[in-house]
DNA sequence: ACCGCCAAGAGACGCAACGTCTCTTGGCGG
DNA sequence: CCGCCAAGAGACGTTGCGTCTCTTGGCGGT
């Protein structure tokens, strides 16, 4: 009578499925049982494929965010490249809550080290950019300064609450700016600016 | 035959049990019947005080941690008294895991506000100290900067996952001498250091 | 074109924990 | 000394997990 799903293309209605639910439930109220009804299909279909819960929520958001994976941008301004990264990790965080997140990071390690991925080759190639157009003296900046405008911005994903959060997509930018402009560039100038000692 | 606890007597004997509990099998694992046979006594009884698993927790956090509210520390040093204050945060953070930090934060969206307090009047009174004595020129710091020590020991903690923590404990000092021997005061020096533009 | 077999789809099952309820009885307050 | 509130104990209905069993569609091999 009915035609049946098969392979990928099940999967994919599932995952979506589970993103649906994810958006309109919260995290916290994911079920197994919500997932398989949405995707018209039975929980054993999903079990099959993972292990429980957290490793569907894990699958989802894999599949809904692939790795984060930026060309390197070279506009010839170090403040405009850092920009270009910050950007792109807010726009993909547009899309959580803090229920997801605490929720994640409670229950799964494994993403863990995906969400706090600070690109570290992509911020050292833009810090030798600064170096070769004159912006800065040297790139020999501890990991933990290089990362710093990334590590505030999730910092502060972090420390939202459900409440304030719709508030940080619209202060996006001046938050951007609040970084770079009285923390990060004044630091960076002083560690490896034009005039700096090495 | 039996004695019957009451009033504080048997609320602190339930925040104990429930702190065991926590501290035994995690955040995730605490269960309000767990907590009940440790305490010995009946779910009723905790669900006359606290309205589900969520706020039994809440109030097992503040019975076993109050607020933090240190005395100013003034040691004549900068650098000195946000070590003071980067340390007794630290003190406290010693005995959570990430499971009941993140746990805690995904649920109850009422503790946030007191984990994520920057203890402002602190902060602003050891920088007022600093210009007493000559270290800087003046205190208009943004809140941002002035913070920076504590969000970035508190993200430290929230971005380990539970076989990182312990690390965390040992390197703790290491920590604290790069936040401020890199970050913190090479930038208040370039923002308000004795030789600073305002 | 046929067939065998794997997996889709559906749902029952046992279990754990939630939160509600009912009942007996200890012991505080008046 | 007594009444009454709450302690202590546990039954109850419900939800969701993860396992299992069963029927049957349709893919892959020949």
């Amino acid at each position: 009578m009915q035609s049946r799903r098969h392979g990928s293309e099940l999967e994919t209605t599932i995952l979506d499925a589970a993103w649906a639910e994810i958006q309109e439930k919260g995290y916290a109220r994911l079920t197994v049982e919500g997932v398989a009804a949405r995707a018209h299909t039975g929980k054993q279909v999903l079990y099959r494929r993972w292990a429980n819960r957290q490793q569907l929520a894990v699958a989802t958001i894999r599949h809904k965010f692939g790795p984060l994976v930026p060309a390197v941008p070279d506009t010839g301004s170090l403040r405009e490249d850092y920009l270009t990264v910050m950007r792109l990790m807010a726009e993909r965080a547009r899309h959580y809550t803090p229920d997801l997140l605490h929720g994640l990071l409670a229950d799964t390690p494994t993403l863990a080290g995906e969400f706090f991925s600070n690109l570290p080759d992509v911020l050292h190639q833009i810090l030798r950019n600064a170096v070769a157009h004159g912006e800065l003296a040297h790139a020999d900046l501890p990991e933990r300064v290089a990362s710093l405008p990334l590590d505030l911005i999730r910092y502060e994903g972090l420390r939202r609450t459900a409440d304030q959060w719709p508030q940080l997509a619209v202060q996006a930018e001046e938050l951007f700016a609040e970084i770079l402009n009285d923390i990060f560039l004044p630091l960076v100038m002083a560690l490896a600016g034009p005039g700096a000692t090495r």
